[in-house]
RNA sequence: GGCGCCAUAGCCAAGUGGUAAGGCAGAGGUCUGCAAAACCUUUAUCACCGGUUCGAAUCCGGUUGGCGCCUCCA
């Protein structure tokens, strides 16, 4: 069996089939740097890490770049706004980025280059696009000739005519063709700026993507992958630039991940709708917001709100208390287990499934859902009289491999103090005893500290609340 | 105008030709000193109309209702 990808290039479900055997070179567009991230820029970066853990998961060795957008016309905005310069200002927010991310239990790229630390390798692709043919300098800027570029428009599947009516003409235009994009900005007065061979200015938005990609990855990518919105024109942008450049193309497979809508409608700046992960993990656990993500198929809309969160908690606690069953069952189980074989075997099934849906175009609903079948037979499990040591860590390295690839971290208990576990002992031996008032009276006390306790015909368990 | 997406139980959500996964919530039950956790039972002819087929939620056509991109945006 092989993974299959859906292509917005082809709009089908390939096999996918690495350049290079083993390895693959994946590229997601970062963040422009300007504020903290919203939870709409959460879902590349939840979605594509689990991408990418999977591909791990099945023996890839994954080079994973995402840049860092760290000059642009909203970042000198906000600079200026904050009375802070373009640097400082790029600063703090990757490094509220990389908090949030982390939060999100995202691991970091490979790489995370950032545009103003290799302007020069910008320049040169440029310039290599105007000795081409393929761009021109134009009163201190440069646009690429769009129309020049075979192909334009073979992402989005829209034709370049049906393009040119919804172009937009700007008054004191310096383009050839409307459809004509900027690749060099002329810097206007006060500007952060580079020299350039076309005068002072700094990158257009599209082009640092090509360069970055292709410098950090080679000229064909294996995974080019970021939001359904930056499809067009971003993508089909660095496709025009990447492949004029070097004649091959750019990425072979294109991955585009779905919206997320707050109340059913778009989230976006001019609804003024947006929730900043660095505000809502105050009051969520992002644990739980990335559960919640991964429970909806990476292509389709999710819609976002408190209900729905709370709903993903519980759902994910039940696979939670499962997991801790399973290990306070380990701490005082005999090994005695008699159907090992039996049960071993529906484990090993469950690995293949979860597999299976998995290598399905990365179907996290569904490989959520084989954790689920996972709990149940742990739990089916717990109710056998005796145990074996060798069953249980099964289950548990199980539900390890599973939660590892969604990036869903299980935080080991923490011991108790002596002092909370001496009142187990005494509870337990008032319940000898058959003393259930004082037992009772032990459980309500441990309850108001946040330990909750179980009593099961192997002994009595607790967890934190 | 062009390109495209969606409509599945109270809620969320898989499933793209063989007779509806999973989770949450609800109801009833089992276990338990009580509780908790767990387990069992229970809840859908898949927006509507027509067609293709031995057979469709799944394919085709149409209708209705949502929505996205084409312009900075994950």
């Amino acid at each position: 069996m092989s993974i299959q990808i859906y292509n917005t290039l082809t709009r089908k479900k390939e096999e996918f089939t690495p350049i290079e055997p083993g390895k693959v070179k994946m590229y997601v567009c970062g963040p422009t740097v300007y504020n903290y991230i919203h939870i709409g820029n959460a879902r590349p970066v939840i979605v594509f890490d689990t991408v990418r853990r999977y591909l791990m998961f099945r023996g890839y060795d994954v080079h994973y770049v995402s840049n860092f957008t760290d000059v642009d016309d909203k970042i000198i905005k906000a600079a200026n706004e904050l009375k802070e310069d373009v640097h400082t200002l790029t600063e703090r927010f990757i490094q509220a980025y990389f908090e949030d991310i982390a939060a999100l239990g995202a691991e970091k790229a490979t790489l995370h280059p950032r545009v103003t630390e290799n302007i020069d390798t910008i320049i040169e692709f440029i310039q290599t696009l105007i000795d081409k043919g393929y761009a021109y300098e134009s009163g201190g800027d440069v646009y690429f000739r769009t129309r020049r570029f075979q192909g334009y428009g073979k992402l989005s599947h829209q034709s370049i005519d049906e393009l040119q009516i919804g172009a937009r003409i700007e008054v004191g235009e310096k383009k050839e063709d409307p459809l004509d994009f900027v690749l060099w900005k002329a810097a206007k007065e006060n500007e952060i700026k580079w020299s350039s061979p076309w005068g002072d200015g700094r990158p257009g938005w599209h082009i640092e993507c090509s360069a970055l990609a292709r410098k950090y990855l080679g000229d064909t990518l294996d995974i080019h992958a970021g939001g359904q919105d930056l499809a067009f024109p971003h993508h089909e942008n660095e496709i025009a630039q990447s492949e004029a450049l070097t004649g091959k193309p750019f990425a072979n497979y294109w991955m585009h991940n779905g919206y997320i809508n707050i109340d059913n409608e778009k989230m976006s700046k001019s609804l003024g709708n947006f929730i900043l992960v660095h505000d809502i993990i105050q009051e969520l656990n992002p644990q739980v917001l990335r559960f919640f993500m991964l429970s909806v198929h990476y292509r389709h809309p999710i819609n976002f709100s408190r209900e729905l969160v709370e709903n993903a908690a519980k759902s994910l606690e039940r696979l939670k208390t499962s997991f801790q069953n399973l290990q306070h069952r380990k701490e005082i189980s005999v090994n005695l287990g008699e159907n090992d074989e039996k049960w071993l075997k529906i484990i090993q099934s469950l690995h293949d499934e979860f597999v299976k849906e998995m290598d399905d175009d990365f179907n996290t609903a569904n490989g959520i859902s084989v954790l689920f079948e996972l709990a149940k037979q742990a739990n089916y499990y717990l109710m056998e009289k005796n145990s074996s040591v060798e069953v249980l860590d099964a289950f548990i390295n199980k539900f390890k491999d599973f939660f590892s690839v969604l990036g869903i971290t299980i935080e080991e208990q923490e011991l108790l103090d002596e002092e909370i576990e001496a009142l187990i002992e005494q509870r337990i031996q008032a319940r000898k005893d058959r003393n259930f008032t004082l037992a009772d009276e032990i459980r309500d006390r441990l309850k108001e500290q946040n330990i909750i306790l179980e009593d099961t015909p192997q002994g009595t368990r607790w967890k934190r609340g």
